[in-house]
DNA sequence: GTCTATACCTGGATAGAC
DNA sequence: GTCTATCCAGGTATAGAC
């Protein structure tokens, strides 16, 4: 790692804990192991790693459909035809392997936590974390159930209503959790139960 | 109100929004009238302000359930006699109810802001905040749907997942709308429809 | 209880030697 | 690209006059 991609790497950690101005200058350069000026010969201010930090994520975010092993967002019927063949214990592998990416990849996590404490502060910050963790989940759910229904997998109704029953339980215990992420366990055996009712729910027979 | 209630007051406003490092004790002797230096006479300090506000808060919700019009917390038949008599009209009405509440009421709304973005950074504002908003309702309505399922109000179902799906969406719309009240009527109507389809699925026929 | 004045510190950022 | 030295702004808090 370069050391400018170490004083991202460090800023994120920091910022995700304590926050933009709970975090100094100086204490990103102790992480790093060099002196606060030094610092200035890779950035010009300090907001400009937290600029770097919101690009960062935003790539991050490109190429973790790949990550997931999702289709694209717009390929509904792709992933429809994933789904297909869930049954309910793939259905459950398959919810916790998305639950634990968020809770558990490095990078997302970490911004997470720096999106939720900074959400009135940084509009840049707010955007892509409102975008990804509150709007595109619900998007890309509330197709794919409208497309599996049409297809008979799921029963007939609303598909939004289908996506935030879904997708909040996952986003409330993402919250609960993100403060305590050694308590994952807990949190694994809720989102099963709830993703067992949902089939039991919406799964045509 | 005396000026002590007033540095309260404009301190909470703040901090709800910019966080406690990042309001000074001149913002808030601004937002008041006075002086940094006479905001002393009233507080040794501003974590002691911040004390206070927590302080607050834990006597505003021992206050809460009667604003509600909730029985209380332990009297789960008490409770569910309440409820027994909802139709679909009266449970969205109640639902919206508890949501607004949450949304709207001013010291509740900020102390959500307050509690998100100092979750990191604050413990003792944290675990009122985890408490209320994260563990309690949780526990109510797990109680509670377990009391409608033995009067045969409800289906039989583990009570918790039920407890999981009703709270959740209420949950993520606080989290999305805490930023933008404004557009509440939105939220209100996603809500309507979550509500309506918990009704359908649980409700005995 | 409010004010002015001030002490003391930390934070962001720059200049210039090496 | 790292360092030391320094500047300046702003933050918390105190002292003491009124």
């Amino acid at each position: 790692m370069t050391t400018g991609e170490r004083i991202v790497e460090e800023a994120l950690t920091l910022f995700s804990v304590n926050g933009f101005k709970g975090t100094s200058v100086k204490n990103i350069a102790d992480a790093v192991g060099i002196r606060d000026a030094s610092l200035y010969k890779h950035f010009k201010s300090k907001q400009e790693i937290l600029d770097t930090i919101v690009d960062t994520m935003k790539q991050h975010i490109e190429r973790m459909s790949d990550a997931l092993g999702l289709p694209a967002d717009n390929d509904m019927k792709a992933s429809a035809a994933v789904y297909a063949t869930f049954d309910e214990e793939t259905l459950v592998a398959f919810s916790k392997k998305i639950f634990l990416f968020y809770l558990r990849d490095s990078f997302v996590s970490r911004f997470w936590r720096m999106g939720t404490i900074e959400q009135f502060q940084n509009p840049e910050v707010y955007e892509v974390f409102r975008k990804l963790f509150l709007e595109d989940s619900i998007t890309y759910q509330t197709a794919l159930f409208a497309q599996m229904s049409r297809e008979h997998i799921f029963v007939d109704a609303d598909p939004q209503v289908m996506a935030v029953y879904f997708y909040s339980p996952i986003f409330f215990l993402l919250s609960k959790y993100a403060a305590s992420p050694e308590k994952d366990e807990e949190a694994l055996q809720i989102l099963d139960k709830q993703v067992r009712e949902f089939y039991r729910i919406y799964k045509r027979r």
